[in-house]
DNA sequence: GGCATATAACTCGTACGCGATTTAATCGTA
DNA sequence: TACGATTAAATCGCGTACGAGTTATATGCC
């Protein structure tokens, strides 16, 4: 009664349909094939839209903003948008108040190729085969759970620093 | 009224924490940094240690079973399982009937890696912070959303093969 | 048997993700 | 003001994903 607390509350099997972790892993697979068609004729990859995305929502933000709403890192989005100026998506240009900083900002074109992504992006909602309720609620308890995970590394980490 | 089934059933708004493809991105984001300080003491990746899962489930499985089961062609998978070889988890020969297959198997070392990740993944299994009703229930979901994605993929494939 | 077709795995090039390190600018404090 | 510490971005190396193409084996049909 007392180690309750000790062993993890759920029970799993050995096998692959059984863990959480497989089912977001694979998910996502799934939601990269459905994406390609869409973003390959614009020359994008699914990574590359996502910003566009957070840029169209708040221009001229600085790497380290995007990485925060994009839960990544200067060392994935720096190539990432150098991709997006060589094509004329996005200006990358540093602060003039702090030069360490680079602010990057949406190009007409790249506008114009959000609004075309996302225009066509009701297919790819079609396809998931939800309603409109399901849609937000699997939506909220995914951000609910990620959000949990990454208070958990977070913590750990910590811990490691403080060593 | 009869329009109703041309629009998309589902409006969404042009910011990131609306688009249900972003919660699951991120959520992987998420778990793969949740078992990075799990699988980097024993020099495993994370699809490296589903590749085990599926491996321990059935045992001695071609390239395509695996890449069957998790959603993986070859490209991806033969370069990972030569490194799986190189560190000793996994051991591939020829198919003797079929030369064309090249057949996977456990070795000891690789069983027992996988019980060492499998036996810790408790805490993380905490971490998300679900009960088991939820965990069983977003995963099932999640099963079927992606399944209805792939199937959707598949389809505008054969579309375009057929050209 | 011989040859076109199909199939399984592999190879190659490109783009993420990320740990680790580097470079450059700013801040804090004496 | 000077100088160590901090911060932002960039760079580098490795391991996925994946489209496209290659190689080797098996199959089908004459």
């Amino acid at each position: 009664m007392e180690n309750q607390e000790k062993a993890s509350r759920i029970e799993l099997a050995a096998s692959l349909p059984v863990f959480l972790c497989f089912a977001v892993y694979s998910t996502n697979l799934a939601f990269n094939r459905a994406y390609k068609p869409l973003l390959e004729k614009l020359g994008l990859t699914y990574p590359q839209y996502v910003a566009l995305v957070a840029l169209n929502e708040e221009n001229d933000q600085t790497v380290s903003q995007l990485g925060q709403k994009l839960f990544l890192e200067s060392n994935t989005l720096t190539p990432l948008l150098k991709r997006l100026e060589a094509n004329g998506y996005v200006i990358r240009r540093r602060d003039s108040h702090d030069e360490r900083q680079v602010r990057v900002s949406l190009t007409p074109q790249g506008r114009s190729v959000f609004e075309k992504v996302f225009c066509g992006c009701g297919t790819i909602v079609d396809a998931t085969g939800l309603d409109e309720q399901s849609y937000v609620r699997l939506q909220r308890e995914l951000i609910e759970l990620r959000d949990n995970l990454l208070a958990g590394s977070k913590s750990s980490k910590q811990d490691l620093d403080r060593e």
